[in-house]
DNA sequence: AGGTCATCCTGGAAGC
DNA sequence: TGCTTCCAGGATGACC
């Protein structure tokens, strides 16, 4: 669930707790979140040190600290931010308590997430081979062909790729392919400039609506296929029955009345 | 190279 | 009511 405007939100919301705040203590109650690193190490690079700014790459979150490494939190499908001082919430799997006396946790029940260390951001996202940001400065309709270019699959496999384009995911690759009209096993290969004008015109206006209203859905304009993905949702355009397709165990929603197959 | 499938994990929904 | 089964879904890796 968690794809690039709920990565998004919870950057804005660590912004808004963390930043200026000096982490005291660092709670670990399941260290198999830690990726590349051990307890011992993350805890000596955060304990006493000050959260000075956070970034967003894709689905990835950072945010860097005084002691010169950054922390990433990679949320998977089910992690969250929560802020607490009192009971703790549920599915603790990292804690920062900060000198103000608040509590920042990261949950996580599904266990996918992950945290860790990068000496420098570039450099972690170029050595994992994620493609760009599309929605950070300089990405523009040139660089959405840029990276469309060359691709051979079918265009819901092309989007899911974060080494494609980072921070699209199953939910918001169904959306842009109901909202430019395109089957999701469309091949990439010989789209029209027109089409892929459509696909990245659908990508942004997905990413600022759900943005806009914090990725609550249901405050969403009705002609989102994000308010209509259950079983027996019909189509906010036609009102025919969506269709279900499972591609690679991903649930894919789609309206075979304007989703056709073209070239 | 691209597509498919299994894997990780577990709460919550659905089914019986 | 309570137990069992299924589903979700990001990323990775094996395999065809």
């Amino acid at each position: 669930m968690p794809e690039l405007p709920e990565v998004e939100v919870r950057r804005r919301f660590m912004e808004r707790h963390a930043v200026g705040r000096r982490i005291t203590d660092v709670a670990l109650p399941d260290a198999t979140v830690l990726a590349d690193t051990v307890p011992e190490a993350f805890r000596d690079v955060l304990a006493g040190t000050t959260v000075r700014a956070t970034h967003r790459h894709g689905k990835w979150l950072f945010a860097r600290l005084d002691s010169a490494p950054w922390l990433w939190i990679h949320f998977g499908m089910t992690g969250s931010l929560r802020l607490y001082q009192g009971e703790a919430p549920r599915f603790i799997r990292l804690s920062l308590r900060f000198s103000d006396g608040n509590n920042l946790a990261f949950t996580d029940p599904r266990k996918f997430g992950a945290a860790g260390l990068a000496d420098d951001v570039d450099a972690f996202l170029a050595a994992r081979g994620w493609g760009p940001d599309p929605t950070h400065p300089g990405f523009d309709l040139a660089a959405f062909r840029a990276r469309l270019k060359g691709r051979t699959g079918n265009l819901k496999g092309v989007l899911l790729n974060q080494k494609v384009i980072a921070g699209i995911g199953n939910l918001y690759a169904d959306e842009m392919l109901f909202q430019a009209g395109l089957h999701p096993e469309t091949r990439c290969a010989g789209l029209k400039p027109v089409t892929v004008r459509r696909l990245y015109e659908a990508m942004m206006t997905a990413f600022e609506a759900s943005l806009a209203v914090e990725t609550r859905y249901h405050e969403l304009p009705d002609s989102f296929l994000l308010r209509h993905r259950n079983h027996t949702s019909q189509c906010p355009k036609c009102r025919g029955t969506l269709k279900i397709h499972k591609a690679a165990g991903r649930s894919t929603y789609y309206c075979p009345r304007h989703q056709r197959r073209r070239g």
